[in-house]
DNA sequence: TTGATATATGCCTATATCGGTATATTACCG
DNA sequence: CGGTAATATACCGATATAGGCATATATCAA
């Protein structure tokens, strides 16, 4: 078997660098291809594919004008990765570390304090 | 060219789904391989591969018990996950929306006051 | 109508998977 | 020492890429 798609959720599809500079530029604002072209500097016929991925997994909307098509961001599509990663943000969050040493101190006056069901 | 190492980043060690169960798993605390292994349902060596990918982008740590390596999590690896996924958080969170709705007022106020440097 | 512009798609190649199975390596036990 | 347990690695096969390039499609302009 080979690796999962891309198309398969939000965290394969963010997982290409590319389609995060995508995001990124549209984060901005709603743009036709060839501006994205334009600021990343790369073919049209990535960017529409990559464009294509995004639209796959929800992270993009498209609407048409004419000849062009503008995409627009769709950020919900991205909060299952915020939801997960989220929960380890006290790995590295002073914040977090801090409330760490709080618990430990309040867990360690309820062990002398004895209270048990005796 | 093919997709980018699943080496390459975090963002590509954590598309894997498997990857993120074990991460998950870890989240409890210091663990050897077996104990994933029967965790996850997993064969013992596609969760040794899985292991080494995330130590390369060093998701996880490793530490020699014997015959045993217990792997422990190292969550800062999967900061610059959170920290770019963050910035899209306005996109669905209730909270934002509301920040964003009291910004604009306060720009139309800024507007309609006639900030100007006549 | 003819041509130019904007975008999507098809085809090709090289590559890095991911799972499965067998095996090598190292440590522990009697 | 011989055997078993714990883990890592090698090899294989199938597959889904991502980029490059050509081209189809549709819209606008002259």
């Amino acid at each position: 078997m080979a690796r999962a798609a891309t198309t398969a959720d939000a965290f394969n599809a963010v997982a290409e660098p590319r389609r995060r500079e995508i995001l990124d530029a549209l984060a901005g604002g709603e743009r036709p291809v060839n501006d994205l072209v334009a600021l990343l500097g790369l073919a049209q016929p990535q960017v529409s594919k990559h464009l294509r991925v995004l639209r796959e997994v929800g992270a993009v909307d498209v609407r048409e004008d004419g000849r062009r098509r503008l995409y627009r961001l769709n950020g919900h599509a991205l909060k299952p990765i915020h939801d997960w990663v989220k929960s380890y943000e006290r790995s590295w969050s002073e914040r977090f570390e801090r409330l760490d040493v709080v618990l430990e101190e309040l867990k360690q006056q309820e062990d002398g304090d004895g209270v048990s069901d005796a």
